[in-house]
DNA sequence: GTAGGTGGTTGCAACATATGCACCAACGGA
DNA sequence: TCCGTTGGTGCATATGTTGCAACCACCTAC
């Protein structure tokens, strides 16, 4: 393990929750100025650091490769057009995420039409107890693999809607699997809405989900739930695009088929 | 400058054109392979770096840094609902691209509705010789930034279209602004055109551009013409949000009032 | 106009860390 | 079963990183 990456990832990280100056990352890092100028003067020839008004910022070469590395995911090609079409049919935020290694991520996110983002991030993780597309991937793991994620969820109450235990999650799971669709009703902020359907690869496992998000003020869940034939098609559709044999196919999955 | 640090980035570079075995990444940097392997395992254990299939690839806590980065651009959350706006208006694709330090940089873009994605990609740098959004970011420079980026353009031939010398582009920069809007009639790609303009901060100085590409079999350049009232007046919108004045306000910009 | 404080920066010697070597384990092909 | 290749680790040491002292630029207060 290196000390001195550890150090300009630390910087990476410092300086992109804003700009800093070369003071605050040095004392952040607990080293000396010289120290920190240097680590980041490399960060900065690399494009991973710039400078802006005298503070240290996240460099565009960081930008550049994080995009790099998304369109090497071999999903987002193949999902993308589809995600832009529903977004556009639903005037909705639509969000991709996708089961990598052990952890679920947003890949992929298609703004709506209202002037309000979502505070929801490519790159970043799901939480699996309250997000849509969280209990859609879930839902459809072996028991193993679920496990080991429910195992890590806190059960926190986010709202009065969270699921606030292992029990209640497995039930709604099972309910999910049962009727191929998950939902979030303001279980982790109570002003959000939120459907999602999971996607399946060539094999028919559960590899990623699609959901439609919007504010409870602008769409209830129960408005989203209309939005359900759609989206469960689309996700079909990318499922087929990936080489899934369809819900008449041959039988891999644990769980029964993808229907509404 | 820090060697080990250099060597780390260098990694991060090579793993993004494609996952890589350790033997490949210590053949890349020239080093023993145990070196190799901690310098990955602390980008790892950092979340720059990860493995799939026993290959190295680019870890997602450098995508979600990436987008945090994005987000702290001011002028991106101010441009963005507009840009989905303008794109869901013409089914184009649509760039927002950004002066940053030295450097023209695509932040933003927003697909259209065809299947087919464009090569632009956020994060990297816009050719200023050929792309709409450079030339109209180019055409409001002040004298001496316009001559440096002028300076660098390499005027190659890339198709019949391009502007292949600094004459000529000095010509179309003067046209761009007297006008207000650029384009690119197939000058990189012959089967892309574009049409774009300028975005303004507060002082009237121009700091970005917005651009609608398209197929030419798709929309000729001169269809594209078309979106140019929409486009402008979106411009003026963004760049009023923005705290501009307006083409009747306080003159401060160096050229010709922003009018199609 | 000058002094003092702050922040960015550099040269250099000390030393702490990164490095390569030797070795091991696992795997796949012959 | 054997051999070659690749991923991976412990450890001694070579070397690159580090902090110190000093410098410079800038800004503010007097």
């Amino acid at each position: 393990m290196s000390q001195t990456v550890q150090r300009a990832l630390r910087i990476i990280e410092f300086v992109a929750e804003r700009p800093r100056s070369l003071g605050e990352v040095a004392g952040h890092l607990g080293v000396h100025r010289s120290t920190a100028l240097r680590l980041l003067q490399t960060l900065q020839d690399g494009g991973f650091a710039r400078t802006v008004g005298g503070r240290y910022t996240v460099g565009l070469r960081l930008v550049a490769l994080a995009q790099q590395a998304l369109d090497q995911l071999d999903l987002l090609p193949v999902a993308h057009p589809y995600l832009v079409r529903l977004g556009d049919r639903h005037g909705h935020t639509v969000h991709l995420a996708q089961l990598l290694d052990d952890e679920i991520v947003y890949v992929a996110k298609v703004d709506g039409r209202g002037a309000l983002r979502m505070g929801s991030r490519v790159g970043r993780t799901v939480n699996p107890q309250t997000s849509a597309v969280g209990k859609a991937i879930l839902a459809y793991l072996d028991d193993a693999s679920r496990e080991r994620f429910l195992e890590r969820i806190t059960y926190r109450a986010y709202t009065a809607s969270s699921i606030t235990s292992p029990e209640a999650l497995r039930a709604e799971l099972a309910r999910i699997a049962e009727r191929g669709w998950a939902e979030d009703d303001g279980e982790f902020e109570d002003f959000v809405t939120c459907v999602a359907a999971p996607v399946r690869d060539a094999r028919g496992q559960v590899v990623a989900a699609v959901s439609i998000t919007a504010l409870r003020a602008v769409a209830p869940v129960e408005r989203l739930r209309g939005c359900l034939p759609d989206l469960t098609e689309t996700c079909a559709a990318i499922s087929r695009d990936l080489g899934w044999p369809g819900a008449d196919g041959p039988r891999t999955g644990s769980r029964g088929a993808n229907r509404p």
